[in-house]
DNA sequence: CTGAAAGCGCTAACAT
DNA sequence: ATGTTAGCGCTTTCAG
């Protein structure tokens, strides 16, 4: 029923080589003559051959295979930045295993040993919200396998990362917002724990104390990044009847989650209650009022990545950390543009 | 500088037992004590013991791998399925390898081939919009490795799929707005080679023949899944100064290009031109106005093909192909839920 | 330039 | 209940 696996042997018999012949030529080493590598390699075509991964991987040191970790891929973040990924690994040749935590620490780490136990050359992480437990990282280190956070860090020593400048595009935006008028500002900012929320919080707190206009405690909100905690935290102000002119959401589905409440309530948005949001997606552009945002840059995120990892990969023993920050781009578009003028009177 | 793996050999000398024995215990073999298995799990997870997963399915039959192919990353229906097949598999205890054909059929052979050269029990995938040569699905099927297509699937005979009633869904939108007073309905139809455009094509005749409302040819569009279709198809008519009173578009994306030019020469939707779309997504809810459209099941697609693949590997010599339509749910919301008034006069 | 030998880490079949 | 033998398909020494 099912068709045999051509294997070198296979190749070796039909042409009356070794298999160690049939292997080198295939892979292009310099000890098989031209000639034979050509014929070798035109047999091997015809017959149907190709490497068996697993064999290869066993006793060949390298994979070729980078383990990536995401929290999420039904996100606008994260699904972009994982098609840059696949994009780079297959114009330089590399597999890609992908897994996804779905912002489960527990499954993290265990995805992390899969990727251990497949033997990939290295690892590219975001972690989770609740990534807690950092001791999974220092197995890797250990194993010898580089390791490359994009996004969402940990706060631990010599590692290598690569992300937005977080806290200066939350402060541009807020900067711009307090220079249209702007002084209620509320700030839904998500977990303060991982490295996203706090430094987007520390833009919002040092554009605010620059400016003197002074944070109002109930408006600084600490809970999720997803649309539930945009809505209810919405909702718990607007129950409370202590809403402000401005919400910035820590991220992209967070400012749905408020736009959802508003329209339950019959609020305007830009005219009652006003937006901004860290984070960018295409969509925003047709939402009602289009959504202004601090826009990050997911494709250079994505290849830098990939340029470190590959590169500790190749230098594993001369190899230096990198700490990257990526410039952010503040797109203003139907929120947060000028002032309410209800607000002022 | 890199600590070793720990392996079945050094967990053995450690406890002056076979590799076999260690094997066996690790993987419940009920030849093993109860007794011995305990104590030679505890020392491997104290030792922290991982399987090497190469060499695990060199000798071992099958991976407990599936292989998947999909189109794109980013993109709200293949994201959803992704991330369902994620879960499906994390809950079944199998392993999930990724790739991303970038609607390139050169790269969707390749992966494919990689899959193959990866030992993965079974396959699982949508192919592109100009996968024209099936031949390398005989390959896969010569090999014994068990195939599910997934929405969009090649016309040809004994496989197995799972895909969303097309042409049922197409009809009732139609049907629907027929009903409302709708005449002008142009089709932004996509690619008719791949079965997803041809049948929602076909619904939509189906339902303009049934009330008999005269299908406008200049208003039937062929090209493409993505905004930019939608757009310059909008733009072409608008062009022509022939535009419908409701435009059918055969994806979310297109729809979205057809918001994007409508705003460009300023005209309103629902009151100018109406839009209704087949593929749904959370973010129309959010659009202005928000969109109305076919909903697609994603997770029971995902989990239906597994189900089925999942069916097939394990029993490949009983199995039958099964082939799966799922219903469609017909969504309204801000557009074509009326007719619109200046169009009668 | 070519090949024989050894082994990557694991498991299946067959003893004991 | 435990171990021995053999081998998955490939690559890396090392001899010739």
């Amino acid at each position: 029923m099912s068709e045999k696996f051509v294997t070198l042997s296979d190749i070796a018999k039909r042409l009356n080589y070794s298999t160690v012949t049939i292997s080198k030529a295939l892979r292009g080493h310099s000890d098989i003559s031209h000639a034979t590598t050509k014929l070798i390699r035109s047999v091997a075509e015809e017959m149907g051959y190709t490497p068996n991964f697993m064999a290869r991987n066993l006793s060949a040191r390298r994979s070729n295979t980078i383990g990536v970790v995401v929290p999420k891929i039904a996100h606008f973040f994260f699904g972009a930045i994982i098609e840059s990924i696949y994009d780079y690994a297959f114009n330089h040749n590399y597999e890609i295993i992908l897994t996804v935590s779905q912002e489960d620490a527990e499954r993290e780490k265990k995805h992390i040993q899969t990727l251990l136990s497949m033997k990939v050359d290295g690892i590219i992480i975001s972690i989770t919200q609740e990534t807690k437990d950092y001791e999974i990282f220092n197995v890797v280190r250990k194993r010898g396998v580089p390791l490359v956070f994009l996004d969402r860090v940990p706060d631990i020593p010599d590692i290598s990362f690569v992300q937005v400048n977080d806290r200066e595009g939350a402060f541009q935006a807020i900067e711009h917002a307090i220079n249209l008028g702007y002084k209620n500002i509320a700030h839904f900012a998500g977990y303060s724990e991982i490295n996203i929320g706090m430094e987007r919080y520390l833009g919002f707190e040092e554009a605010m104390n620059k400016y003197k206009v002074p944070i109002n405690k109930e408006w600084v909100f600490h809970g999720g990044f997803g649309e539930k905690y945009g809505y209810d935290s919405f909702m718990k102000l607007y129950r409370e009847n202590n809403l402000p002119d401005l919400i910035f959401a820590v991220t992209y589905p967070v400012a749905l989650g408020v736009y959802m409440a508003a329209r339950e309530v019959n609020l305007n948005i830009p005219e009652d209650i006003d937006v901004i949001c860290f984070g960018g997606a295409e969509v925003q552009k047709f939402l009602s009022p289009p959504l202004s945002c601090i826009n990050q840059p997911t494709e250079l995120l994505a290849e830098k990545s990939m340029e470190i990892l590959i590169d500790n990969i190749n230098n594993s023993e001369s190899f230096v950390n990198k700490n990257i920050y990526l410039p952010t781009e503040l797109i203003l578009r139907g929120t947060c543009i000028k002032f309410n003028k209800k607000q002022i009177i």
